[in-house]
DNA sequence: ACATTGACTAATT
DNA sequence: TAATTAGCCAATG
């Protein structure tokens, strides 16, 4: 496990901030992207970012972090859409998934 | 070294 | 729009 690279996705999604989202792709990106400009080897695809999550999201906003169809990881779903709207990010209109088009964030924001 | 697994994605149906 | 299928990348046993 490299610590680097969970540090590197942790301060992705630390960076998004309340009311948008990002998805784990995008992370993957991001992270990726970073490590070529630290002239660093390619890190992992979204699922790595998903194991560094499962592991240490506990200081993140991990609920800000939805799979490519905008809805949230199936293991907090309930909880993680009750943080989401408490923070008006914006829901689909039954309300089970993120409105990717409108919420999604990138770094450059 | 091989098989299994997972907080994924994209293409097909 | 939703369910299936196949591809994917690295960690784990």
């Amino acid at each position: 496990m490299d610590e680097a690279y969970a540090a590197a996705v942790l301060d992705v999604v630390a960076a998004v901030p309340p009311g948008r989202a990002i998805t784990y792709g995008l992370v993957a990106e991001v992270v990726a992207d970073r490590a070529l400009a630290a002239g660093l080897p390619s890190r992992g695809g979204p699922r790595q970012v998903g194991q560094v999550l499962a592991r240490g999201a506990a200081d993140v906003p991990w609920w800000r972090v939805v799979n490519a169809a905008g809805s949230p990881p199936a293991h907090h779903r309930a909880q993680a859409l009750a943080h989401l709207r408490a923070e008006g990010t914006p829901l689909t209109a039954d309300g089970t998934r993120v409105r990717l088009r409108a919420a999604v964030w990138f770094p450059d924001d």
